[in-house]
DNA sequence: ACAAAGTATACCCAATCGGTACAGTATATA
DNA sequence: TATATACTGTACCGATTGGGTATACTTTGT
């Protein structure tokens, strides 16, 4: 069970411009060199980050990249969000009906998964991109 | 992120293994056939957990399976770990050559991501299945 | 008008997932 | 001791996902 390279290069982009000055625009090319991540790639997963309102994007000569909001309100889990959506864990925790047994209410195995996710996701939601520095 | 099916699959072997008188031999057909799982992939599947020590097979006329300890000693987290490994989150958790940074002891990305790997895997580790069919 | 940025869509190869097939081995019982 | 029954091991298979690239396009500052 593990989280996918574009979140982790997401991660790393994202705190990359938390330590720039609010509102610097920087290009793509940049982060990629600096963080040592494949340009297309970077570009194609920034675009999920300004989907998900984490960044903004601006086009023409000196466009570029910047946070959409304060890096104390981004989380990790936002990230994980905006690239692979929400934390599964389980079939039977997205769609009851994937579950072969189907009785999802009264089983003990879907009410710790669920718990255990909960735990995962606030977990991730504890961390955001300001404290992230410090320390 | 998401825990894959045949981990899904285990956790129901197992479960229906923990309600069973102890020692009690079940064949895997029955196993199969009670939470509707594939049988050829559910022997599969009990293959690993019988080399991780959560399962006792048995082959011949009246074999089956059986668990290998009290259903209070096998935790959810023994059970991800027989069948898909030890759960990573990232590349760079796992092997430091991964992390295109490479400096991973000041990278405080990879602290945060070492907390919360941790954090999960006590949460897996604190349901047992002895505990599970409880409340 | 043109170069420098981002956007959109589509594609590609490799790895993993979910599962099956086949050939083999142990064992209780007739 | 033959045989049916149950597990074992390895190899395979089609579909999906992961990680990334290509191509064509749009926006914008100078």
């Amino acid at each position: 069970m593990k989280l996918n390279q574009a979140t982790d290069y997401a991660f790393r982009a994202v705190y990359y411009l938390s330590g720039l000055p609010k509102g610097q625009l920087v290009e793509a090319k940049l982060i990629a060199e600096t963080e040592k991540i494949p340009l297309r790639f970077l570009l194609k997963i920034l675009r999920s980050l300004a989907a998900a309102g984490i960044v903004e994007s601006y086009r023409g000569v000196s466009g570029g990249y910047t946070l959409a909001k304060e890096p104390r309100e981004i989380t990790m889990k936002d990230v994980v969000e905006a690239v692979e959506g929400p934390i599964e864990l389980n079939r039977c925790l997205v769609d009851p009906g994937e579950c072969n047994k189907n009785h999802t209410a009264h089983c003990p195995l879907h009410q710790a998964l669920f718990s255990i996710r909960q735990t995962l996701n606030k977990e991730l939601a504890s961390y955001n991109f300001a404290d992230l520095g410090k320390n």
